[in-house]
DNA sequence: GAAGGTCATGATGACCTTA
DNA sequence: TAAGGTCATCATGACCTTC
């Protein structure tokens, strides 16, 4: 309990003090936020982007390839790649996987430019609208933080001085066109959403190095709401990627609250059942959680310059930390209060690899930018258009074909899968698709 | 002993009957040439590249990457990458390394865009002028093939045919510019180089399955003079690429007759002696060789479409064999007889990272085209120069004093190598240099 | 016919803009 | 400050030119 947003007033959103701090504010008593590195390559990090303290590389690495995970080519190596800043760029699954695996998401960054600390205020005021769901899963982090139970009513408290401008939520329509729905201020979160509340904070705590753990045996780290839904959807569109290594979703100490993951993985269970595809069962995706014995999240006291991700070289250490590094703490400013739009869009239409259930359509993701910014895409260099082979096309129709009936994918998915190569489908990049946005999209 | 070039009568080259079947016009008895697959991936051959049936994909890579070693980045696999058209792009090294293996080779290319039948006969020529050595090394090959013996005589009437159009060995000059040596006629070989003329024959047989083979146990296979030369600029310039798997060298059935190889190695071997690096040592590569009890070349009656590559997936048999199949056969044009220019260029002084002995100047390849033509490399887009981080060069001063030492690169040559990723200097790619045109120099 | 050049294409990541 | 756009840079490989 040091210095972090809790004990600032800043405008109308004054945290109490058992609100955790800000990672970005303490990290850990050895390393500052100065020489914060990225979580999932080791180099000096550049921020905190899509939920996790990551470089410019594997910022934008996953910026693109989770809503194009169908560009992404199965690991060679049995998934074993320990990603490093020299061979990030050699597997993408695993870089995806680790990227999964510290906690980032595309989903926490659905609500567009805002900082961390207001898009948790956003989630816990979305989530509240699907407290339908999960009433018994809430149940099993409470015994090892009893001080959990306490706070819940601080935690309210605060959700009642969240600033509530009319956020925008979209709906998809049958159509495909986006529809905005002013939601207005939502009434304050049910007792029921406690525990759930306490783990959407690890939403903007998922740099710590519980999850980082997850690197070293695949057990004992637990990652956020967000993490969880990601790593659903990459579940859920290209299992081949999270099959290795053993219990992914394990790792999950809750299933994901949104009944769109519910669903996902309802439907993804329903239709390999009914396929007798050769693929493994879904181990059970995030409804296989278990108890950890480990803290929910780690105290800011806690050192995390040595936990996880230290199987890379020390070639961190040796360049000048000057621009790389993180540019120095401040004050975190006062949550914006400004109408936003909370666009999750889809493109189901132009998935290159249909999943096998009914995905929801999904619409290109726009972006927070205003609608006066026109990308102006089309004035990108473009020379004389050489036509492709038509093998190229023919290939990408066998995969889709054979990806479909998803009868002979996943059917190699042990230690031999290294070297061996043996699923085309899985690694045949289909014909360049426009990037997909894989943001989930609440039904 | 099939339709060949040995039958046809092609102007003054009118080869005798025992003369070896192109493998161009024979490869085996199951596939023609039209199915012909590239050795290195299994893509179908887009033509004889570089002295193997190679795809456009391998042939250009291996025709950059050659020139240009530093940029290849060591194997995060322990070496045991299996190249095949998917995965090819994935690990360069392990492709660069099927390259060598499958007998691909620049020191082929010296000689221009030659037909390689041409290109045969001028490396005899060439490699007369230095048969003051390994009078004893060209031995061990004969007692398996008696046929050869009667027909050097063949061979060398062969050779009194063959154009002698005034060849233009260029030398390299202590200032770094080249002079042209017109060598005249050369005269014929010595009954010495039977043996010699024997291997160099699989110059253009080298995509046989012999070599092939070694993609299976590293052994068993013999490669050409011109391949084995190749190799040998990668294990002197870049030892970490060829030390797995486990004899490299030892494939090669005879030691490089080029006294720069001679000269390559022992400085490598002084050198690492007297470093007392941690090293491998360079299990004495060309020298170390052996008698292989495996005909020295494969009969065009063999069938190669079992032989070695087989591990890959089949993927190539349901692309449309349309536009990536060889051009149907035709026969072989009449060796040209025009002069060329045997440009044997250089350029130690781009040399990203400098081999500890000394090694030859290099000048950068520029190619076979006309003096007249400028390739104007400078219209390429080039929009505003981005300002590098400094830190990358500092990385790279890193990289080479450590590498320069050479104490640190080669310790982790174990199974650890393998994800560890350990070593900085040898895949920390420097800052790019231009082009290295590591084409072996005589001197 | 092979060597090498060309360049469209895709991936990457440092830098930038926007909110 | 973070999300996302920009684009220089690089690697790739199909196509092309040259010899
Ligand atoms: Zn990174
Ligand atoms: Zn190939």
């Amino acid at each position: 309990m040091n210095t972090g947003p809790g004990q600032g007033a800043h405008g109308p959103l004054s945290l109490p003090n058992w609100w955790p701090t800000d990672p970005r504010h303490t990290t850990s008593s050895t390393s500052d936020v100065m020489s914060q590195l990225c979580r999932v390559c080791g180099e000096p990090a550049a921020g905190f982007h899509f939920g996790a303290f990551t470089c410019e590389g594997c910022k934008s690495f996953f910026g693109r390839t989770y809503n194009n995970l169908s560009s992404i080519s199965e690991c060679k190596n049995n998934g074993e790649c320990v990603i490093n800043k020299k061979n990030r760029t050699s597997c993408k699954a695993c870089r995806l996987r680790k990227c999964l695996v510290v906690g980032m998401s595309k989903s926490g960054s659905r609500y567009g430019r805002r900082s961390n600390w207001f898009k948790i205020h956003c989630l816990l005021q979305e989530q509240q609208q699907h407290h339908h769901h999960h009433n018994n899963n809430s149940q099993h982090q409470q015994q090892q933080h009893p001080h959990q139970q306490q706070q819940h009513s601080h935690q309210q408290q605060q959700q009642q001085h969240r600033p509530s401008a009319g956020l925008h939520f979209q709906q998809q329509s049958a159509a495909g066109c986006r529809m905005s729905l002013d939601q207005g201020r939502t009434p304050p979160l049910p007792p029921m959403w406690a525990d759930v509340k306490h783990h959407l904070r690890l939403d903007a705590d998922n740099n710590n190095s519980v999850a980082g753990d997850l690197n070293k045996d695949g057990v004992g780290g637990r990652l956020s709401v967000s993490a969880a839904a990601a790593a659903a959807v990459v579940q859920a569109v290209r299992p081949e990627l999270l099959r290795w290594p053993s219990p992914f979703f394990s790792a999950f100490p809750f299933p994901p609250p949104a009944p769109f993951f519910l669903a996902l993985q309802q439907q993804q269970q329903q239709h390999q059942q009914q396929q007798q595809s050769p693929q493994p069962p879904p181990r059970t995706p995030p409804h296989g959680h278990r108890s950890s014995p480990s803290p929910p999240y780690r105290s800011s006291t806690d050192d995390d310059s040595g936990a996880g991700e230290r199987d890379e070289d020390g070639d961190h250490s040796d360049g000048p930390p000057s621009s790389k590094r993180l540019a120095a703490p401040r004050d975190l400013p006062p949550v914006q209060e400004s109408p936003m739009d909370l666009s999750v869009t889809a493109a189901a239409s132009t998935l290159s690899r249909p999943p096998p259930f009914g995905f929801p359509t999904l619409l290109p993701y726009v972006g927070g930018r205003s609608p006066g910014h026109s990308p102006d895409r089309s004035r990108r260099r473009r020379r004389r258009p050489r036509r492709r082979r038509p093998q190229q096309v023919l290939e990408f129709a066998a995969a889709v074909d054979r990806t479909s009936g998803s009868d002979d994918d996943c059917a190699a998915g042990t230690d031999s899968a290294r070297d061996s190569d043996s699923n085309e489908s899985a690694t045949g990049l289909p014909e360049k698709n426009a990037p997909l946005d894989l943001t989930f999209n609440r039904s």
